[in-house]
DNA sequence: TATGAATGAGGCTTCATTCAT
DNA sequence: CATGAATGAAGCCTCATTCAT
């Protein structure tokens, strides 16, 4: 998915020349390593340095591009979000009896989440920031707005035909479903650390996931 | 809930005096102005400096005690750790019915989490660190084997007298009730950012807390 | 001796401007104070600070060009070896009779040391550290094993043509040579102080150095 | 040689006390340690924490004895000096024909320095110094000013006898056994690292030790 | 456009030393 | 006499960033 696609191309080029002239590839490259390196350290723990090196433009094209430290991080701070909503809104829900709807909203997030681990760490560090940076960037929440509608449309359907006997906020909902399937990448390492258990197992990985959805499900369907 | 404890004692000392020759209160007037910093800036934001201006000793004391930034990182680690497992053990459930002793055991939990927002912070940075500090301490390993144990208990008596219907390992249900209290302390501000409900105010946290309790003993209920 | 030689070249540069893009010069510049630094005081007693102070440039490109102490220690020694065992190189002392070419090394020698203090001072401070950074140059070795062989073939030849009546080996002449010659300035500080004997006036030093010379093609001479 | 010879002695202390109350051991103690300490690694290199963790009394005490580092250096290197200078005084040497006197002294420094590395380390790194601290002793200038009368003697007895043909200072000769003897402690470790010839070897040692009194003992014997 | 060189501010840590008991 | 606790000053080094070409 990353990228090196058309290594080559681009026959305008001098052979001589120093690098490729590409900024919009040179700001992706950037962007992806950036990803990594503040996924992996946090904003603090992440070294602008070592986003140079493994990069193979050079530094100083980061504060060309990016400002500084915290342009960058914002950068990918939005790329990661509208990352996993641009991949909610390709679900086509709407046409699905409710329960499976949400069933299959659920192992989305699940696999998601489990799939993206960058994604989970950097959202870790933002708030380990105090939010600041996304507070800054309105883009992020205007991205975020749309799957609580689509979490509402499916409980109001589930209650109107009857297959949700519990009546819940969608933002409740996806409030359960974002903690049980974030909390297993974000605290992967010190779950697994203490209780011996391997959250990143495949074996564990499918329990949890069976888990997560019946027990979700079976809150909307049964009231008391 | 924080240590302030006996700040003010000791009468007979004089108010201004620099020199306190009470090394076990020194030290730990150290680890919770850490545990402040650590849990503010996770480990690579946090400031030694800050930690030192802020406590009422030189902070050379923090070398003196501690080592280094690690060690006192370590030390806070294990400190806040030991809090919560030490407060897990007072709850005597083992007198209780199954559902009783369990809904007491989540209601511990959202209760603790949400009063200790350290704890929950530094559990983060220890994440985003790769848990590379928790890895190296014996001593927070064994305190958390106890968890387990009390859970195990519940579940048993649980499906002896027929309370639960469904057969969960300990280590499941731990991951669940935790994931649920934890996350929405961990990520209490880009949630709230995000979805403009704020998870920290009395009437959310009433409401999550009846709902996170339901939906777990509903899933222990009905086996479906 | 010491470099000042190019002190003041490049008419071009405003005298007072702080940005030199001379990295070469630079990293000469840094060398040659540190040179002196590590001379004065030895490698823990030198401080990086007062080299920075005393370069032109920031304290900083210590660290760009050097990494750190260790390895800014590490190149003034190879710097420092390589200035004698080059200097050696340049004697021709092949086309001499045995005894004036021996005499002739010792000679060098002799006035090398003496002319070259930081090159004793930085062998001495070497010794205490227990020549852990010599250990770690290769290059260093590889330079210094060429004298062994100049003393090798002189040494041949004067037994070979009857000059030498002793069979001595290599490296212990070298020894005997260095001995003397750098004991001398080593030690000049506390022979000087306890026997008030100037080692460094020019009085002693012609005197030293006729004695020497006599002493070691004494030694090769006569065999009993 | 190092003094515990008195182990569990002094039957007046109290079988309770929490520490022996000799002071002048304690004193011997610290000043054992140190000067092993400052030969390893020099003034500047030395700990005075090190210094007190190996040693059974406090690092407090230190301070009370000898007030501060440079005090406490000072001990040293008077200890350090007053032990060859009193050796030397044991020699009886006015006896001995003029060559087998020198031989003797030759041999006796030879021998001493070898043995007393801490003796060749402290003095070398007095030289690190700027001799300052030998500067402000009187007593070390003391001490030292015996071994030149005693080669004096020796001196002139032989070339009265005839045995030395060649007319030297006194301070000429000692600077050449001291240099020969001791360049071979001092640079031990790098000329062994540089030369692969273990100067500290016993074969090294033995070949030495006669090529330095047959050196100078050949340079006062023949004329030319 | 692109890059190596340069940098001030501030980070963590160690040092010899003194205080209070 | 003896000791653990405490400390200011200064050490080495890293950081994000900007300059000059």
């Amino acid at each position: 998915m990353d990228g090196e696609a058309s290594a080559g191309v681009r026959p305008d080029q001098a052979p001589g020349s120093r690098r490729r002239l590409d900024p919009e590839r040179t700001r992706q490259e950037i962007l992806r390593v950036a990803r990594k390196e503040f996924a992996e350290h946090g904003f603090s723990g992440a070294r602008v340095d070592r986003i140079g090196e493994r990069t193979a433009t050079a530094k100083r094209m980061i504060y060309y591009y990016f400002g500084n430290k915290e342009g960058l991080y914002l950068a990918v701070l939005e790329d990661v979000y509208a990352g996993i909503r641009g991949s909610e809104t390709t679900l086509e829900l709407d046409d699905l009896p409710p329960i499976e709807a949400m069933g299959r909203l659920i192992d989305f997030t699940f696999d998601y989440e489990r799939a993206n681990e960058d994604f989970v760490r950097i959202i870790s560090s933002e708030n380990m920031n105090g939010a600041r940076f996304l507070r800054r960037s309105q883009r992020v929440r205007d991205l975020n707005s749309k799957v609580l509608e689509v979490i509402g449309r499916i409980l109001a359907r589930g209650t109107a035909d009857g297959s949700f006997r519990r009546s819940v906020a969608p933002v409740d909902l996806h409030f359960m479903v974002s903690a049980l399937c974030f909390y297993r990448v974000s605290n992967r390492l010190t779950f697994s650390e203490i209780f011996g258990c391997d959250l990143a197992s495949e074996e564990v990985s499918a329990r949890h996931k069976r888990m997560i959805r019946e027990t979700i499900l079976g809150y909307l369907r049964h009231a008391d």
